[in-house]
DNA sequence: CGGTTTCTGCAACCCTGTTGCGTAAAGGGT
DNA sequence: ACCCTTTACGCAACAGGGTTGCAGAAACCG
């Protein structure tokens, strides 16, 4: 896949004391790298991968492997969301209530995925074969975003 | 992800002409190798990965940098359709009109794919951003089989 | 049947993500 | 404020799916 470099911009950092509140409130302990990650995805207005994140929190070196265990870890910890879309890379966004299920796009040329908000996946009727335990929904609507159209 | 060794079983192979026909139906070369990516896709009621698809063509030993070649020459020409999943691996299925608009299963513990025929994402209200354009959805339902339940 | 074009197979490579391990930092107790 | 235990970080090395370059082998055309 053809991926242009997306700037992971940020809008606005949001408040730091926000952010460790969201960290203190797992009983966990409170780093540096868990608040600069999590900082990055509360700003961000879309999912990001982990090369956007890297670029998004910019100078501060912070290691490859550690960002992975930051996002394993926000995401066990539920604070952040993980999908793969077509091109088979994660991508993270904040875990709040608006996020739980909505749909996405995916732009089939650069890969970059955005939140479908007004499309939710909620109350589709899906039936399972017997034996098997439905979970969770994912919706992707595939195409080109305006940049690659 | 833990992902057990699934067997690619072929449902009883379809008619050699009719794999032929297809391939002719391209204009392109017909070859052996294609022959029988396209059979063994054909025979498959789930969507195979890479891996599934060696093991159900069996003892011929054809090349792993080939069969992705078969694998993406198929998808180019239509004949072929190809997802990936919450393992972030391309899993490949028969392209045919049944196959256009319906959802997905996929185990998040073994990773298996299977079709869900009765739901179909045909006419979903879908919107996306301006200048942006919507090709494709795709709906997949994630949760655990039952084997992995 | 010969010539041209396209596929095949092999080897080497790339990229995303993971694991092991020693060191550094966080948080609790005193 | 300090020490001690637990947990996270950084580095290096690895893993696995997928891709690329190239020489030789097959497919189609006449």
């Amino acid at each position: 896949m053809t991926r242009k470099r997306e700037s992971g911009r940020k809008t606005g950092l949001p408040d730091p004391s926000a952010v460790r509140a969201r960290l203190r409130s797992t009983g966990e302990r409170v780093t540096a790298s868990r608040e600069q990650v999590l900082a990055a995805l509360m700003a961000a207005e879309r999912a990001l991968t982990h090369h956007e994140l890297e670029a998004a929190i910019g100078p501060a070196p912070l290691d490859r492997v550690t960002l992975y265990r930051v996002l394993d870890w926000l995401v066990t910890q539920r604070l952040a969301h993980r999908m793969s879309g077509v091109d088979r890379i994660w991508r993270y966004s904040i875990a709040d209530k608006a996020h739980e299920s909505h749909a996405h796009f995916q732009c089939g040329q650069c890969g970059k995925v955005l939140c479908l908000e007004d499309v939710t996946t909620g109350r589709l009727p899906v039936r399972v074969p017997k034996g098997y335990q439905a979970e969770g929904v994912e919706l992707t609507v595939t195409g080109h975003c305006a940049e690659c159209a």
